[in-house]
DNA sequence: TCTTATACATGACAATGATCATCTATCCTG
DNA sequence: CAGGATAGATGATCATTGTCATGTATAAGA
């Protein structure tokens, strides 16, 4: 039966968003088209009237969850914490695209690096921002190093199956991080922001 | 047709070093049981007298690559040079289990978390040795934050489909794990020895 | 050397899943 | 409000793949 254009635009995203979730949770194989059609209350047929394929949709997919993702907005420290929070570590289909999928992705061809690739240097434009110090190379220098170490964290501690590794890592990356920062930034310029959204990254 | 003793402890060696390459270049889903034993050299039939199922070899395979990974030896700095190389990079294959596939074996349930997590464990005890400083709570969070970085950094370096974003994620990682080491030792006792394997991780 | 156990090749099976063909109900335009 | 366009439901198809059954050549032991 057809439907309002209304309903179709509002079903694309709602395909997406199913398909983003479910990708984050359970991978890009794992999950069949039928399912993420279920998921977002359809059937498997109409599938192929929004996207060429189930690769094309991952590309998509992909560029909708992280255009969605929190940006750190403030503080990097706070930006930190809450990424590097036990809830975020628990909630893999509504958390980080990239702690979640960017492996994968690696072996994925079309559009889907592409996709993570614009998420990547605009997230590092974002962390650039909130790092306290003013010098600029310094400071793309700690937004990397930075994000490289929260992604990877989040990875570790969600693959620990030891509770009390896992927390650990998440625990010691973020005090690290912190103690980095108090280092690094000279003892006297410091401001302190308190601005988060999602516990997601990106 | 029967194969000597020998013959067959050998294609064991053989069948798990060739999943084991395979599950990091593509990935678990997508590389099929045929193809495993087609690049041990063996046809698919036998494949259940040397594994009860292919979640069992996963797991083995898994552990196998983790204890054969090289670790840290000598300077922290060192290693990161080595492990955040362009090499290591491009040999998805043979390169750090963890960094390849521990984002999907989050996904796996049996014993694949579990090798996974030993070889996180034995890693950050490897690193903490490698650490220059003699405060062990401290060095802990060196070794922990240290790897999350490295570990971060190069699933960043690969899905970066811009050559030149991917060798910057590399390079400038590797920078500020040194300037880090460097702020952070106390600016006297600083020991620094050279000796490295190869340059995969664990 | 002869017998037997067995590692592996060959082939089959059943399940799964991406994609496509068709049909129908209903929105949109005139 | 009638007619055409079309979103999506239903069902089929074809390829893929994990797993198993069977046959056979050969290593191992007597």
């Amino acid at each position: 039966m057809r439907v309002s254009r209304k309903q179709v635009l509002e079903n694309r995203r709602t395909i997406l968003e199913a398909a983003g979730r479910l990708f984050r949770e359970r991978g890009f194989e794992s999950v069949t088209v039928a399912e993420i059609m279920q998921a977002a209350g359809l059937t498997h047929g109409g599938f192929y009237g929004y996207f060429k394929s189930k690769e094309d949709l991952i590309a998509e997919a992909l560029a909708d969850a992280v255009s969605r993702a929190a940006a750190p907005s403030g503080d990097l420290s706070a930006y930190a914490a809450l990424y590097l929070s036990r809830a975020h570590r628990d909630d893999v289909a509504g958390g980080c695209p990239t702690a979640a999928l960017a492996a994968e992705t690696v072996r994925q061809r079309g559009g889907a690096r592409a996709a993570l690739t614009a998420g990547l240097k605009q997230q590092l434009e974002h962390m650039m921002r909130a790092v306290p110090g003013e010098n600029a190379v310094e400071n793309r220098r700690t937004a990397i190093g930075s994000w490289a170490a929260m992604v990877g964290a989040m990875i570790l501690a969600r693959v620990s199956d030891d509770p009390a590794l896992s927390d650990e890592v998440l625990d010691q990356t973020r005090t690290w991080l912190a103690d980095r920062a108090k280092d690094h930034e000279a003892p006297d310029s410091r401001k302190r922001s308190t601005g988060m959204r999602r516990p997601a990254g990106r």
